[in-house]
DNA sequence: TACCTAAAATTCGTATACGATTTTGTATTC
DNA sequence: GAATACAAAATCGTATACGAATTTTAGGTA
């Protein structure tokens, strides 16, 4: 009864996305311990497909795992959020840019329209809702990516991002402002026809700009001293 | 006796070794069905860990997994392999931008004497040593990127490749000289501190001509219109 | 109290076993 | 001869069981 049963797949099917379900959720937190008897328990099944689920979502970077210790949902170090924001600016720049020379008036309409409803988000401001819309946005640029290796790649840094997301709460408010702004000069270079090398540019422009209002808010800097770029 | 055996972890990490490796060097080949039962025999564990094994792989890309049915090592159609070199050398790229700053003096002195294997190499030509040292240039170029995400998809990918060149083998004959000419430029823009963007572009490019050397040569055109990008 | 040791409890790792599903082979019918 | 029906074999999926490794707890000693 636990989690929008679907009861469709084998029990490993079921395992696997419970588990990913709760940890996307925030039910597991970075940092739970996943005990296989427990889980197996919870879900009415034997141990061995929880296993093997489990270590399914670590090749996908969801769970760390010890040998002969056990998982726990995989950390928040800041230096992890930081790389999975950069390399999701670099992934997500290049899937727009793909996207871009076959995006249809029908798909700028409504991107347009997700990003009004984020503008008129701003007013009593719930960042919840306002992340969720753009996360719908983005997603509406790049479905007609015609490389799907991207896209699954892009997929994967937000399951990363909302794990994350779920327990400590990152958002910079001053920033959403901004980004709507943001959102309407994408959209016009896009309408515009502009070549795919500007559209990423913007693109990534748009999300390392997130990621360093964040860093100037928290004063982050982590391990790597990758910040000496300008001289 | 099976593979260069470490016996140092589990039967499952053993299992996962152990037919990653003979994915990668071709004792597999695409379309291989995998039998856990075999498999099982063949390593002389039970079928447990060698069912979780293949569903990393599969998480990996490396193997593609049917409910009921069972695995078969991933296809080799000529689309994934379009779509592996592109993202490739979009996290090339960004990889290769990323290093620019921090390559050393020393770093830049090994990339450039494999570089010169490579073009010794360019008589009584070897395609498979070629591509080794291709593989170990560019190594030296990345192992300084500060964002091992990135880094990651990149041997991901890379894996990918080795799986498919391991079967049919890819390769253009006449891109060699090009190739190695397009890595001087390279290491000397690098040298010369080129502005990180700059890097970028150069390393993308450099792979995306391999790609359409290969797409010249062998006709395919899968798909996507995504040639159009130089109007 | 602080520290070391040993036993207990927890949890992992995998072999085995068996039911479920799919595939293969064979006979029957038209 | 082709198509269908059915039986047999192969293979998958997972519950159970038990040994191995780790963590926790308890007890004793300086």
């Amino acid at each position: 009864m636990g989690s929008t049963m679907t009861g469709t797949g084998s029990k490993s099917e079921q395992a696997y996305a419970a588990v990913k379900e709760r940890i996307l959720d925030g039910s597991y937190s970075p940092g739970y311990r996943l005990v296989l008897g427990k889980i197996a328990e919870d879900l009415g099944v034997s141990v061995v497909p929880v296993r093997e689920a489990i270590r399914r979502l670590e090749a996908e970077g969801l769970v760390s795992f010890e040998r002969n210790v056990g998982a726990t949902v995989a950390g928040i170090d800041p230096t992890e959020y930081l790389y999975t924001m950069q390399t999701l600016s670099i992934l997500e720049g290049a899937a727009t840019a793909l996207s871009s020379p076959l995006i249809g008036a029908a798909d700028l309409a409504r991107a347009r329209a997700v990003n009004e409803e984020m503008r008129a988000c701003l007013e009593d401001f719930d960042p919840v809702r306002f992340t969720r819309l753009n996360q719908d946005f983005h997603g509406i640029l790049f479905e007609n990516c015609p490389n799907p290796h991207i896209l699954d790649l892009v997929h994967r840094g937000w399951d990363r991002l909302a794990s994350l997301r779920a327990s400590t709460f990152r958002f910079v408010p001053r920033r959403a402002r901004e980004s709507v702004r943001e959102h309407d000069s994408l959209l016009q270079l896009i309408d515009s026809g502009a070549p795919a090398d500007d559209v990423e540019h913007a693109a990534r422009l748009h999300r390392s700009t997130t990621l360093d209002a964040y860093l100037a808010l928290t004063g982050t800097d982590p391990g790597a001293d990758d910040s000496k770029e300008t001289p």
